[in-house]
RNA sequence: GCCGACGUAGCUCAGUGGUAGAGCAACUGAUUCGUAAUCAGUAGGCCGGGGGUUCAAGUCCCCCCGUCGGCUCCA
C-alpha cells in the first residue's frame, strides 16, 4: 500500500510539474518517499499541490496493472520518456523479463506488488521534503526527496500523526534545555557535551548503578589513559582503518592518538604478566570517554556527539568459555533494560569491506555469536557486511515508550586484536594459547543514552533517577522553618531534595514544579506543621492528601531501592 | 563531508535598507495566599563572527562558526 501511494505520488509530481525525472520510491517503515530529478526543491504550497493531486487520483480509483516486458521494450519505454535513473537500473538488472506497473498514463519499473487500484488507499500525507544523492553516493547527483506516510485508515493517520507530534515533544534537546540538564556551546566546539548540575547527577546515578552491576557479575574496574602512542594505533590497525574518526596530537617530537575505543589500555592490563588459563576470563570494565571525529553533518543533540563515555568492557576467555561469556552478556543486557523498562530486539553484523583477520577468524567469530542467541533461542536477523573492522558484532536496538527503536548495546567478537598485540595464556597443556577477546557495552555511550532515556521518559524520570526527587514548599512564609526541616531530613536519607520558600502563591510554586516534572511535591501549611505532617503531590496522579512524615520517607525509600519505573 | 534552511535579550519569537521590540524568566518593592501563572516597577543587546556593497546594513553579497532537516556514517 505505501509503496503504490508513492507511485501515485510520483504520477501526480509529473503530471503537475512536467519534465521531473523519476529516481526510487520505496516503502519504508511507517510511509514512503520518492527521489525526483528537479532543479528546485518542492515548496509547502507544491506539497500541498501535490497532496490534492493524489487525492483526485486515488479517487479516480485507477487500477494498477502489470506489464510483463523484455529488456529490450523497457529500455525503449524509458528511453522515450527520457528517465536516465530507470534506464540505469534496467542495465544493471540482470534479467531478461521485467516488470512494469502502470496506473493511467503513469508507468513506472517495479518488482511489485501493488494494490489492485488506487481507490484502495485509505488515508495518506506527504510530510517533508528533504535531499538524497541518487543511490546513496555522495559523488551523485543530489535528488529531491519527498516523505510521506500512509495509513490503514484515517484513524491510523491521525493516530501516526500524533505519534509524531508526541516524539517531537519528548525532544531530549528541548527537554534538555527545559530541565537544565546540559547545553552544547560553539565556543567549547560541536558535539561535545557541556552536563549542568541535574545532568551531572543523572549520569551519576546510571554509572554508580553500572559499577555495581558490573562488579556483581565478575568485572574489574581498569582505567586506561586518554592518549596513547601512535605505534600502538598502527599495531592495533586503527590507524589503518579508522584513521579518519580520530584526533591526533604531537608532543617533543612524539605522535600520540587520542582514544576513540578502550580496548587498547585494557589489552595492556592483561599484557601486563604472564596469564595462566586459571585467571580467564578476565573481565576488564571502564567508563571509558573516548573521542571520534565524526562529521559535522551528522552530530545530533545526545545522540550523535563527538566525545562520549561507554560503559565499555572487554572480555578475555579461552575459546571453551567463549559461548558462556556471549550469554551471560545477553543476560545482563537482558536485566538491565528490564530496569529501564525497555524491551529489544537484535542484530548479526558480519564482515565488511574493510576489515583485519582471517576468513577462518570470521567465520569462528560469527558463528560464536549465532550459537549463543541460538542457546538462548533469541530471534535475530542478519546484517551482511555491518560488523567492526576487527570482528562481527551482536547489535541490541531496544525499543522505547512510545515504540522507536534505537542502537545501544553491542557484542562484538574479536580474533584478531589479542593475535596482533601478542596475547596469550598458558594452558594445561602447559603451552602459549591466544586468547579470545569479546567487546561489549550495555547501555554504549552514556550521552546517547541518557538521550534516549530522557526522550523514553519524556523528561518524567522514576523516582530512583530523578535529579530532585522531592520539592518541599510551603503555603505561607509562616511554615519555612517546618520546609527547611523537611528537607533535612529527606537529605539525611540521600534523598535529593529542593525547597520553594519564596512568597509565590501555592498554585504558582506547584506550576514551576511541574514544569521541572519533579516526582514529589510535599506541600506545607500551617496544618501539616501543627501535625508534623506533609501533604503529597505526586506527579501524574495530583494531590494525595496529608501523610505523616515518616510514612513518606518509607514509602519514597522503598520506591527508589526497587527502582519502580 | 555534501544539499537546503536558519542564527535578534537567559528562553520563545516579532522586526522586508532609515532611532533594536514583545511575552516569559531575572532583579527591586508590595502581597502571606491551601494544590497549573498576584500586582507594580527596573534592568537586560558586538542582531553568531569576519569581510564587502551602500549616504545608511539586524535586513543585501562573500567567507567562517554553530543549529535544524535530510544524505552518507555511527555508540
Amino acid at each position: 500500500m505505501r509503496h503504490s501511494t508513492a507511485h501515485i505520488m510520483a504520477q501526480a509530481v509529473q503530471e503537475l510539474y512536467p519534465g521531473t525525472k523519476l529516481g526510487i520510491g520505496p516503502a519504508i517503515e511507517n510511509g514512503f518517499y520518492y527521489d525526483f530529478d528537479r532543479l528546485q526543491p518542492f515548496s509547502d504550497a507544491e506539497l500541498e499541490n501535490i497532496e490534492q493531486r493524489m487525492a483526485q487520483i486515488i479517487k479516480q480509483d485507477l487500477p494498477f496493472r502489470k506489464l510483463e516486458v523484455g529488456k529490450e521494450e523497457a529500455i525503449s519505454t524509458f528511453n522515450q520518456k527520457k528517465e536516465a535513473y530507470k534506464l540505469e537500473l534496467i542495465n544493471e538488472l540482470g534479467d531478461t523479463q521485467l516488470s512494469l506497473y502502470q496506473q493511467g498514463d503513469f508507468i513506472d519499473l517495479c518488482r511489485g506488488p501493488h494494490i489492485p487500484s488506487a481507490g484502495k488507499i485509505p488515508a495518506f500525507k506527504l510530510l517533508s521534503v528533504a535531499v538524497a544523492y541518487w543511490r546513496g553516493n555522495e559523488n551523485n547527483k543530489m535528488l529531491q526527496r519527498i516523505y510521506g506516510t500512509a495509513q490503514a485508515s484515517p484513524a491510523q493517520l491521525k493516530q501516526y500523526l500524533n505519534q509524531l507530534a508526541e516524539a517531537k515533544k519528548r525532544d531530549h534537546r528541548k527537554l534538555g534545555q527545559e530541565l537544565d540538564l546540559f547545553s552544547f556551546s560553539p565556543e567549547a566546539g560541536a558535539g561535545l557535551v557541556i552536563y549542568h548540575p541535574k545532568g551531572a547527577i543523572l549520569r551519576g546515578i546510571i554509572e554508580d548503578y553500572e559499577k555495581r552491576e558490573h562488579i556483581k557479575r565478575g568485572y574489574q574496574p581498569v582505567i586506561g589513559p586518554q592518549l596513547l602512542k601512535l605505534d600502538l594505533w598502527k599495531k592495533s590497525g586503527h590507524y589503518d582503518n579508522y584513521r579518519e574518526n580520530m584526533y591526533f596530537t604531537e608532543i617533543e617530537g612524539q605522535k600520540y592518538g587520542i582514544k576513540p575505543m578502550n580496548c587498547l589500555a585494557h589489552m595492556l592490563v592483561y599484557k601486563s604478566k604472564l596469564r595462566s588459563y586459571r585467571e580467564l576470563p578476565l573481565r576488564y570494565f571502564e567508563l571509558g570517554t573516548v573521542y571520534r571525529h565524526e562529521k559535522s553533518g551528522v552530530l545530533h543533540g545526545l545522540l550523535r556527539v563527538r566525545g562520549f563515555t561507554q560503559d565499555d568492557a572487554h572480555i578475555l576467555c579461552t575459546p571453551e568459555q567463549l559461548n558462556a561469556e556471549i550469554v551471560g552478556i545477553i543476560d545482563f543486557v537482558q536485566q538491565v533494560m528490564d530496569t529501564f523498562g525497555f524491551s529489544y530486539t537484535l542484530e548479526i553484523s558480519t564482515r565488511p569491506d574493510k576489515s583485519i583477520g582471517s576468513d577462518e577468524d570470521w567465520e569462528r567469530a560469527t558463528n560464536a555469536l549465532i550459537n549463543a542467541l541460538e542457546c538462548k533461542g533469541l530471534a535475530y536477523t542478519i546484517n551482511q557486511g555491518d560488523g567492526a573492522f576487527y570482528g562481527p558484532k551482536i547489535d541490541v536496538k531496544l525499543k522505547d515508550a512510545i515504540g522507536r527503536s534505537w542502537q545501544c548495546a553491542t557484542i562484538q567478537c574479536d580474533f584478531t586484536l589479542p593475535e596482533r598485540f601478542d596475547l596469550c595464556y598458558i594452558g594445561k597443556d602447559g603451552k602459549r594459547h591466544t586468547p579470545v577477546m569479546l567487546h561489549r557495552v550495555i547501555l554504549g555511550a552514556m550521552e546517547r543514552f541518557i538521550g534516549v532515556l530522557i526522550e523514553h521518559y519524556a523528561g518524567a524520570f522514576p523516582v530512583w533517577l530523578a535529579p530532585v526527587q522531592v520539592k518541599v514548599m510551603s503555603i505561607t512564609n509562616e511554615q519555612d522553618d517546618y520546609v527547611h526541616k523537611v528537607a533535612n531530613k529527606l537529605l539525611e536519607h540521600d534523598i535529593r531534595v529542593e525547597t520553594d520558600t519564596s512568597p509565590e502563591k501555592i498554585g504558582f510554586k506547584i506550576k514551576e514544579a511541574r514544569l521541572q516534572k519533579i516526582p514529589y511535591m510535599l506541600i506545607v501549611g500551617a496544618k501539616e506543621k501543627a501535625d508534623v505532617t506533609v501533604a503529597v503531590r505526586k506527579r501524574g496522579a495530583g494531590d494525595l492528601g496529608g501523610l505523616e512524615f515518616d510514612v513518606f520517607l518509607q514509602q519514597i525509600k522503598q520506591e527508589i531501592n526497587q527502582k519502580v519505573n
